[in-house]
DNA sequence: CTGTATCCTTAGGGATACTG
DNA sequence: CAGTATCCCTAAGGATACAG
């Protein structure tokens, strides 16, 4: 019995997906990941949403328990953890894309999706790029 | 002020899109107005993850208030409504693609996005097509 | 600073009776 | 059949104190 199949609504691939992703935090720590470079609990904490510190450790668990990322500790301090994307998760950036193509398209006040990346001081491509060397 | 502002965590298009769409529910009713072509309350009740009654009423409305579907008396029935995409949600269907993409990869047992689109006895791209005409 | 544990509140959602 | 209205309950999430 695979974790996720214990709150399985129907074998559709968009029920699926809700069911694992379809909370209203572990994309954004996704995307914490994937667009800003963060890899620290602290950094997570950091973020604008403000997600408070047993929710966050909730989801990095479970994020880690379904494959999504890794954990491990920093050299550099031994107190500190370091939670890297594994392609299942890196692999949602297409997803993501998409995401935020549409949201800059109808919602009001989220700018374009350049704006979002130049934001990042990046570009698609070099982001893309970069996360995969980095696997 | 618009309808999803009073929730809004942040202005990152990720989050604004998760505080609009991301609850259990609305998603799988995009899912059968684009993919199975339902279209009145009695066939999104039908759907294999079992909607209660009151949740998918709400889950309409919102939808309609926000302005991913339309709301129109059968002409061949008076008593019932036929719910209709508009663009706004039929743009989510690029998104949904990379969700099924992702999913048949990833999660055992969900099937090839090819599969899916057999299933509904149609292909992308006549899907699409389809679609866009029905606008 | 990196988490964990606990307490508490609320919104989301299930069941179901009911109305036109 | 197409919805509405109630009742209820659990799980998700917030606040915050605490530990290494």
């Amino acid at each position: 019995m695979t974790p996720h199949q214990s709150s399985r609504r129907s074998p559709c691939p968009i029920s699926l997906w809700l069911d694992l992703l379809g909370d209203k935090w572990s994309l954004l720590i996704i995307r914490d990941l994937i667009f800003a470079h963060k890899k620290t609990y602290g950094e997570f904490l950091s973020s604008a949403e403000n997600i408070s510190t047993n929710i966050l450790a909730d989801r990095l668990k479970k994020l880690e328990t379904e494959g999504f990322i890794t954990k491990s500790v920093d050299p550099e301090n031994k107190s500190k953890n370091i939670y890297c994307l594994s392609a299942k998760g890196l692999d949602l950036l297409p997803m993501l894309l998409e995401m935020i193509s549409w949201t800059s398209k109808y919602i009001k006040g989220a700018g374009t999706p350049k704006e979002f990346l130049k934001r990042l001081e990046t570009d698609r491509e070099d982001l893309i790029k970069q996360l995969k060397e980095s696997l």
